[in-house]
DNA sequence: ACCTGAACACCGTTCAAGT
DNA sequence: ACCTGAACACCGTTCAAGT
């Protein structure tokens, strides 16, 4: 295995996440590609499409990379559903992406993509698996179904938010099992509702319905 | 107030903010500047070093609307802390920037900022002076000091997260409300140790220290 | 002081030709 | 099948010259 003959797809990804990893989204340029291939600009166009399939084809490699591979190092038996909580979040924010290691993280992953219609595309598939992953483990914590559903966007929320801040002077130590542990709980409302909906056998419903608190949709 | 003899550098901004938000940050090009303006391409040189600069300028517009004016119109004594987080959050949510209106929103910023420097600098002095902002309030509600700091990041995430989460395909309604009561809440150790202070008067503080939480240290 | 218009530089993309 | 090397295209930037 010593000197490959030709390049593979492969190839021309790695390099790209060097380039990425030490010099910024912009470092990701045909001629800088092939300095570090020791090959010319014809090849690369033989490869691929043009840089912006390059550009797919990294992103794609990232989702399966960080999303598949993540859910599925979680489901665990062992872990009730709070301790699958806290590892998710835990190991989203500390794995910037264990493949071509280095300060690549997500971040630069979703900024970048912002630009690119099909990488965004991407992206936005990745948010939906683990958002139903997510609104699959709160029903399994015993969340009522939309209340599941909007827990679970709100602690995917804050994770993509966490990682976006990453960088600010002074990010203070955050107290995830305690966050966890308050998203799990039921609001009143909803406690109450399923509290009602247990007594109903002994007496017919009589208690006032609890007020439901006004709900934003966003944008 | 017809024609105007002289471009200022309001109205070079003004034309690359409706670029943006019409067709995209790759459309803020200097040949369609000019083309908007009815100039050609010198005299964008003459009004600003160069499309950094331009860029730089906007994000700075953005930063005194979006981020000032937003706090300053909260800072209302007839607000609770609780109502005044609720409609901070609306608010940030639903205001994609008041000026140049149309669809242009922080995420646009955001992402927009992500690969100039300078721009990214602006960006993180507003994050900062919000999670200030935010941590202040906390206090006010009763959280202590590093809870204060800890939540006001984890709602503040949150609020990023959400904004860079639109455009998902079925976002589902938010609990608001009850989202911020649930980051209100001290948690259950915080609880504990203010107890055992207010104890400590009658008896000297016996009971074992409530175990602290692990707090995660980000990237 | 403000703008024109032509020139240059940089880098993505193409393509006929090589092995 | 894979790559070379030269040419072209696009667009940011410069600058001497105009008013």
């Amino acid at each position: 295995m010593a000197t490959k003959q030709t390049l593979t797809p492969e190839d021309w990804i790695k390099a790209a996440f060097k380039l990425l990893t030490s010099a910024g989204p912009k470092a990701i340029r045909v001629d800088y590609l092939c300095k570090e291939l020791g090959v010319t600009k014809g090849s690369f166009y033989w490869h691929f499409e043009d840089l912006a399939a390059l550009r797919a084809a990294m992103v794609e490699h990232w989702r399966r990379i960080a999303t598949s591979d993540v859910i599925a190092s979680m489901v665990s038996p062992e872990l009730s559903p709070r301790d699958l909580f806290i590892r998710f979040i835990e190991d989203i924010l500390q794995v910037p992406t264990r493949e071509y290691g280095g300060p690549m993280t997500e971040v630069a992953i979703r900024h970048w993509a912002a630009g690119d219609e099909a990488v965004q595309t991407v992206v936005r598939d990745a948010d939906t698996e683990r958002l139903a992953f997510l609104t699959l483990q709160m029903r399994g914590a015993g969340l009522t179904g939309p209340e599941a559903r909007s827990r679970a966007t709100l602690i995917y929320a804050t994770l993509v938010g966490l990682k976006q801040l990453t960088g600010e002077p002074a990010l203070p130590r955050m107290d995830i099992p305690g966050f966890v542990d308050a998203m799990l709980r039921p609001s009143p409302a909803s406690a109450a509702a399923i509290q009602a909906a247990l007594v109903t056998t002994a007496a017919t419903a009589r208690a006032p319905e609890p007020e439901p608190e006004p709900e934003l949709e966003v944008q």
